[in-house]
DNA sequence: CCAGATGCGGCATTACATCA
DNA sequence: ATGATGTAATGCCGCATCTG
């Protein structure tokens, strides 16, 4: 696999903890995050109409004419694999015909079609029907032409549909090439999803069926989905670490307040405030806000000023979600806040 | 307008290949 | 040899769209 864990196309920006919080260079990023400004993992999109735009684009540039090609990081390397591959060249089947022709007249050698009894087939079979799996028989016939190179070592396990691997209804599981595998990541870091005719212009660059290159997509988003999970699944944790911390710091503060309270000195010490701020939003009354905290005692004081700082642009209210939410939420809403094109 | 068919993606799961 | 891991593949479901 060419392709690293850290390359899966996610972004995430992770704040540290408060102590490091106004250093610029705190910023822990991962790069979690397709490109595709159309995508979020969080958010169900419709894929139909999301990969519906870039059809007249397809196949995606593998020359690095593309906007997104640039911005991956192993897309140079991945690129390098690609020499050689023609895009926009379909490898001519040895029939010569197209394979939307080809649909009607082959049979998928996995395709239920001739097992079914007429009444209402399960979407799998259904895809074997209407995805043209009948395209491999076209494409196994390709094996010698196509465009990829394949590693000899195990050429009939890496994805191409070989005589041996048909009819006898065992689950062969058939290893993609490093090359086919950079094809379709590259793909996918163009768009996450594909419609039918990049899917089998796909399939038959790779002499791969077009049911693999769907379930390979399939996979890839669940992967990509699986790695923002992860990501949020951390934030909410040092989100919820943030307020454990917050809520031992008060509970030590409440237990300090009730035994000074039981001193009559506490009171003796207090210092009524020499002057009054109210807010105008609320209309509370509190301590100005430049008395120095140190003491719990001061922090007595200066609480009131908290509790009504939080009108004021600029007041240091606690917010728990602060230190610890990645920049990665932000994006997660892109697609709400964007129009899909 | 409506019911059924179709096409697709999401999701959970299985099964297999590879590696330490 | 074996368990862990990665991932191709399967099955089912929901939703949108098409069609008669």
């Amino acid at each position: 696999m060419v392709v690293e864990k850290e390359d899966l196309g996610l972004s995430l920006s992770l704040r540290r903890f408060p102590e490091e919080i106004n250093r610029p260079s705190s910023l822990l990023q991962l790069n979690l995050m397709p490109p595709s400004s159309s995508f979020s993992t969080s958010l169900p999109f419709n894929a139909h109409k999301a990969s519906s735009n870039w059809i007249h684009n397809f196949p995606p540039s593998l020359g690095g004419e593309s906007e997104a090609s640039r911005v991956v990081a192993a897309g140079a390397e991945t690129r390098s694999l690609f020499k050689g591959i023609d895009v926009n060249q379909i490898p001519s089947s040895p029939t010569g015909d197209c394979c939307e022709e080809e649909v009607g007249g082959v049979s998928s050698p996995n395709s239920t079609i001739s097992s079914l009894s007429g009444t209402k087939r399960n979407s799998s079979e259904r895809r074997d029907i209407n995805n043209n799996d009948q395209l491999v028989a076209l494409n196994n016939n390709i094996n010698g032409d196509h465009e990829v190179e394949i590693d000899d070592r195990t050429t009939s396990s890496h994805g191409i549909i070989s005589d041996e691997d048909d009819g006898d209804g065992s689950r062969k599981k058939l290893r993609l090439s490093k090359d086919q595998s950079a094809v379709l990541e590259d793909s996918f870091k163009e768009h996450n999803t594909l419609n039918p005719k990049q899917k089998l212009a796909l399939a038959k660059r790779l002499g791969l069926r077009p049911r693999q290159v769907e379930v390979w997509f399939q996979n890839r988003r669940a992967r990509t989905k699986l790695k923002q999970t992860e990501v949020d699944c951390e934030f909410l944790k040092r989100c919820c670490e943030n307020l454990t911390e917050e809520n031992r710091r008060l509970q030590k503060e409440v237990q300090e307040l009730r035994a000074l309270k039981l001193s009559p000195q506490f009171y003796m010490q207090m210092t009524p405030p020499t002057t009054l701020t109210m807010c105008p939003s609320c209309e509370r009354v509190g301590p100005p806000s430049s008395i120095p905290s140190t003491t719990t005692i001061d922090r007595v004081r200066s609480r009131q000023v908290t509790a009504t700082a939080h009108h004021r642009p600029g007041a240091a209210a606690f917010d728990p979600w602060a230190s610890a939410r990645p920049i990665i939420t932000h994006r997660m809403f892109d697609g709400l806040l964007q129009p899909r094109s």
